[in-house]
This record gives C-alpha cells, sequence and structure tokens, in this order.
DNA sequence: CTTGAACCTCTAGTCACTAGAGATCGTATA
DNA sequence: TATACGATCTCTAGTGACTAGAGGTTCAAG
C-alpha cells in the first residue's frame, strides 16, 4: 500500500491528474486511511498505467472509459476495442495529413522572410493578408 | 457597411467567433448602428480573413495580436514576424513527428486485433496493458 | 404596421488538465 | 512524547479557442 504521490512517482502521473481521473470514473474511488488519505497497491498501479498509457497514444478520456469497461467483462467481444482503436488511427492519420499541410506553407512563408525587411514588405504578413499566395489548400 | 452576418457568410467565420475574437482584442471594436449592432466594411473584411487564414495555419490568439500590432506598423522591423513564423514550423513539425510516433504503433495495435475475439485475448487491450510491446517510444 | 430572421449581451459548457488557497495528516527527529 | 514540516485533503477557478443557449431587441420585407 503507498501513497498518492508514491504512485505519482512510479507513474510519471501528476498527483492532482491521478485525483482528477478517479472523479472522471477511470480509476475505482481509492481505499483510505483513518486519516481520509488515499492508498494504492499493485493492481491500482496497473490500471493507472493502463490510462497512462493510452492517453499517450491520444485516446480520449471517454475511449479509455469505454476500454476499461471491456477490460473488466473478460467474456465480451473485443469488437468495440478494435473500432476505438481503428479510428484513432484514423484520427491520427488526419491530423497528420493536414499538420503536413501546414508544414508546406510555412516552410514557404518562412523561407520568403529572413527578419531583415521591415513590416510593410513582410512576406509572412503578406502570406497572411493572402491565402492565393498559399500552393494548396490547408 | 454590412452586418456581422454577412461578414460571416464572406469569411467562413461563425458569428459568435467574431464577436470573441474582438472581445480578445484581435479584431477593432466595430462601428454600431443606432441600434447598437455591428457594422462592417472592407476593412473590417481584410483583418478578418488575416486572422482566420493565420488560425488555420495554427497560430494561436496570441501570436496574431502580435502580428497584427506589427502590420499596424509598417516601419517596424519584421523580425518578430519571421520568429513568429519560425517557431510555428517548429511546433507544426514536432507534433508530426510526435503524431508519426503514435501513427506507427496504432497500426500495429489495430493489426494485432480484428475485433472477433474476446475481451480477455484482446492484443488492443494487452497493448495499451503494456508499453514494452510498443515498437519505440512515443 | 406586423412579422420573423438576425442581432444583442451574458452565462455556462467543452477537454484534459493545472494552479492555488486553506486546512489536515503522517512521520522523522529531538 | 512533542514538534516540525512535507504530503495530502477538498474546493474553486483558470487555461485555449471557441460553442451553445437564454432572454431580450432591432432590422427590413411585405
Ligand atoms: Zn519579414
Ligand atoms: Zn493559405
Ligand atoms: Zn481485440
Ligand atoms: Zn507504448
Amino acid at each position: 500500500m503507498f501513497s498518492i504521490g508514491e504512485l505519482s512517482k512510479r507513474t510519471k502521473v501528476k498527483v492532482p491528474t491521478i485525483r482528477y481521473y478517479e472523479e472522471m470514473g477511470l480509476l475505482a474511488e481509492a481505499e483510505r486511511t483513518a486519516g481520509n488519505q488515499r492508498r494504492y497497491d499493485k493492481d491500482g498501479l496497473e490500471r493507472l498505467s493502463f490510462i497512462r498509457h493510452a492517453r499517450d497514444l491520444g485516446f480520449s478520456i471517454e475511449a479509455i472509459l469505454s476500454l476499461i469497461e471491456l477490460q473488466d467483462h473478460p467474456d465480451r467481444s473485443c469488437e468495440a476495442a478494435n473500432s476505438i482503436a481503428t479510428s484513432q488511427l484514423v484520427s491520427v492519420r488526419a491530423k497528420i495529413k493536414q499538420l503536413k499541410a501546414l508544414e508546406k506553407e510555412l516552410v514557404r512563408i518562412s523561407k520568403g522572410c529572413d527578419g531583415s525587411g521591415v513590416s510593410e514588405d513582410c512576406y509572412v504578413l503578406a502570406s497572411l493578408s493572402d491565402h492565393g499566395l498559399c500552393d494548396r489548400e490547408h
């Protein structure tokens, strides 16, 4: 049995964030000492590691709730887990695509100005004023 | 002179968002009719297009504030504009890198489960439980 | 002059935390 | 056993960039 600070150190999840996860229903309510402080065991550590890992992979709290629900019922079909993972992949890919388009424009914009000129003639400002200067949609 | 709804249509920025930009100081306070409704002209349209374009490229409100400040002083050095654009590019590239790492892991995770199994044996859930299964850091 | 869409302000909600106030607890040392 | 002090507790509010809704007013067409 260890404290929330100890759990925080082991998982690298900040203390207030752990309490937040509990409030959101991701973590079961922890046992308490006589003085009302949270105490955790190996189980709690594993559950928090799961959550942390899922967050690192970009899953939303809501998605993680579903995944945990599934984990608590070993006999259920894992169809939902598959579809959550797949749609996470789809949305990551969409973001990458979008960011690559931005990157292209930003490269052009940055290249067009070396910072030595004057605001009036600045290619950065001109580019922002006129989307027509952009190579493609973004 | 046209209404906020008209401005919204022309720029594709939603009406409440226009008011929000005004509140944040991105847009100067608009002129008003006798009945207190906002009226805009070509100038307002151009300023909003600038803001919208900068937002589309991922610049923060704060960054846009600096850029507008610069635009309002044509004789100033454009050094700040250059550095804002450059650091935006850096942060976009960082995000892309991070998302690509996520993408790799998500591909592996999705492939490992076709959704036909049972929660207990699900590769998605196993992968989330154990970062050791990941190919690299993310 | 009447109708109804568009406008006004203000508050609160979104997401996933983060920060801070003010009070209590747990434990190591004297 | 007493004291100190870091860790913990709850609660409220703030972040960024909007979005939604309530309740009331104005504009413009017919
Ligand atoms: Zn420049
Ligand atoms: Zn553009
Ligand atoms: Zn599965
Ligand atoms: Zn991992």
